[in-house]
DNA sequence: CCCATATTCAACCATCCGGTTGACGATCAG
DNA sequence: CTGATCGTCAACCGGATGGTTGAATATGGG
């Protein structure tokens, strides 16, 4: 079910969909709940979601009314290892992490995101 | 000069790239030493270069007629800090890519690609 | 049953992307 | 100088992408 890295790489390739998937890492959220804070219509969100869901980063159940997506990171395994190949980058540090991703969010470019 | 995320990952989400990239890891490449194994036309390939160079990903230097093409790997380092956030994949396994590299190249839906 | 909520579908639009061809600018070889 | 080689540029094309709006499809609540 690995999609393949075509379609991985083209869904991280959109700061809109990467600030989707660093919301899901703090929970699993229903699809109302992920549009809101961006000025996106909800069947803007909803594309990008089908998006990522089809690359296989985010799944979604259906439990009632609500939808809920789930983050999947076992699918950036394949574009992870891909991309070590390269550079052999030292040891994933968390921190580094963290700064990055409050760098992305809070930048001006970014596309209205959730402040982590 | 780090390239944004966006670019990056756009640049990776393209096999020809992906394959051009794997090349370059081997060796610097002139432009037309690039094309050869490709079905693509040279001017093809030259904007492929065009948007890996963007990217920071190789770099591109003159001498003489012939413009050497270098693979940048640290281009790729903010993107794969940014991807170990999710997952937390073990470490690296030199394997595990050279096994990646063989299945992506010799995949049908490949390009035309060298044989590594 | 009826209505509100949650989500997607469908059509549409502007823009970007990957590819082509043909002309052009540089540089080396004779 | 002339000609061949290396590479990019420009214009063009078809198809994908990111967004919109409005209608349609669940589902749950009174």
């Amino acid at each position: 079910m690995t999609a393949s890295l075509d379609i991985v790489f083209a869904a991280l390739a959109d700061p809109t969909r990467r600030a989707i998937l660093a919301m899901l890492l703090e929970d699993d959220m229903a699809v109302t709940d992920v549009a809101e804070p961006f000025k996106m219509s909800l069947a803007g969100i909803s594309k990008h979601l089908a998006v990522l869901s089809e690359a296989g980063l985010v799944s979604r159940e259906r439990r009632g009314r609500v939808i809920w997506c789930k983050l999947e990171p076992d699918a950036l395994k394949a574009a992870s290892v891909w991309m070590q190949g390269f550079g052999q980058f030292e040891a994933i540090d968390l921190d580094d992490f963290e700064r990055f991703l409050a760098t992305e969010l809070s930048d001006p470019e970014t596309v209205e995101p959730p402040q982590v």
